[in-house]
DNA sequence: CAAAATAATGAGACCATCTCAGCATTACAC
DNA sequence: GTGTAATGCTGAGATGGTCTCATTATTTTG
């Protein structure tokens, strides 16, 4: 037990070496092409020595995927904090989502490289959870101030945010094209009319009873 | 030239001999564990033969998979054929659609491990035009007889209307959950409310108005 | 500083795709 | 039919990757 702190520290600086050399092959190379010899090459130690951190080609994969997740999820939960409204939540985490997968489209698609058919590991599942739990925190937000309905299973609304966005975000990587505004302006467009508190005239009605009576506790001036 | 009828037709054999072989395997295996062997001895023919048909595994993958989109294609002209009303089209379409992305995952899947990180093969992008082409000539029809909105460029209504579904696919698959009704309304609903001809909101505006005295009450800044 | 424990190395085992020299089959002329 | 040219098929082996493990180097300990 001595010293351990000493020795899980280089240990760990080797894997971080090893991860960093690993992310910088993989995006340039993809998954197949990547060589390990190159990845120890770049992290300076033996093709061998590879193998001692990381137990196989996928496992590395894996882990570099990892790092990106976290990031991502970290982002998003730093973006929608800045915001306070809802919809102003919604339309940065949009944004945000966006940008970030047009930038590292590569990188996702070497994520659904390692996703066997009919099944996805339980990590990467929860680590989709973890970042799409942003979402559901706006979302479930909006319904307690009425911005939202809540008569749907959270899904429905999720899935179409994502499913809109990672599609448009292919599509434009796609064309090559300059990433073009409206996106995401329609998108939250159609949660406002689709979402929002709905067609029925009692739906705005109990939307405004609501806000008013939030008024009211920090203005009680009559009306 | 002479019998070039029968060679060609003799040559067509084999090589939908190798293709039915190879769907059979790349889908008992996905395409890293498909061995070219297994498919030559299913098609009753050498490894090497495989190679004088197909010139490489991907190759090979790129046949299948062509095969594939050819028959969802097709299926989805069908299917919208048998309406007439936009809007009914459009959910047959939905309809169809999550049902094949939900039977085939796994074989979008491997189309997916094909995909070269930032490019996609200009035969591949075709295809996959030529069955988002059903989707556009709905859209289309619904711009004429007044159904939907002709302010926004196609690929936004587009892009909405496939990335919900093959997501709300994913979601489904991955919970093993029969499938659950909801999506298809849903997304039509969403399509009739954001993309339908523009409202006239006199609700909305009433309650701005209503918000905006309230709110000037507690921040009475001149606008 | 010797001995024990731990870490790193890289040659080669292993196993896949893909090649190609040689063999088999078919097409054709007479 | 039979000889000959053209075409088709074969599978052993070249190639090139991941991963193993006996050996070597380094670090820790008494």
């Amino acid at each position: 037990m001595t010293d351990n702190g000493a020795r899980n520290s280089r240990s760990a600086e080797r894997r971080d070496a090893i991860l960093s050399a690993a992310r910088e092959v993989f995006i340039e190379s993809g998954f197949e092409d990547a060589r390990i010899a190159e990845i120890g090459r770049r992290a300076g130690i033996a093709e061998g020595t590879v193998y001692l951190y990381y137990k196989t080609k996928t496992v590395l994969m894996e882990a570099v995927l990892a790092d990106f997740w976290e990031g991502l999820t970290q982002g998003a939960r730093d973006t929608t904090a800045r915001h306070s409204a809802p919809l102003e939540q919604l339309r940065a985490l949009a944004d945000y989502h966006l940008t970030g997968v047009i930038r590292d489209l590569p990188f996702l698609d070497l994520a659904a490289k390692l996703r066997k058919a009919y099944s996805i590991d339980p990590q990467t599942r929860d680590r989709l959870r973890a970042y799409v739990a942003v979402f559901d925190a706006v979302y479930q937000a909006g319904i307690t101030t009425g911005v939202f309905r809540d008569d749907l299973p959270l899904w429905i609304p999720r899935d179409m945010f994502y499913g809109t966005l990672e599609y448009s975000a292919r599509t434009i990587a796609l064309r090559e094209a300059e990433r073009p505004t409206g996106v995401v302006d329609n998108l939250i467009q159609a949660f406002q009319r689709t979402y929002g508190p709905a067609p029925a005239d009692s739906l705005h009605e109990a939307l405004i009873e609501r806000l008013e009576r939030a008024v009211e506790k920090i203005d009680p001036t009559p009306g």
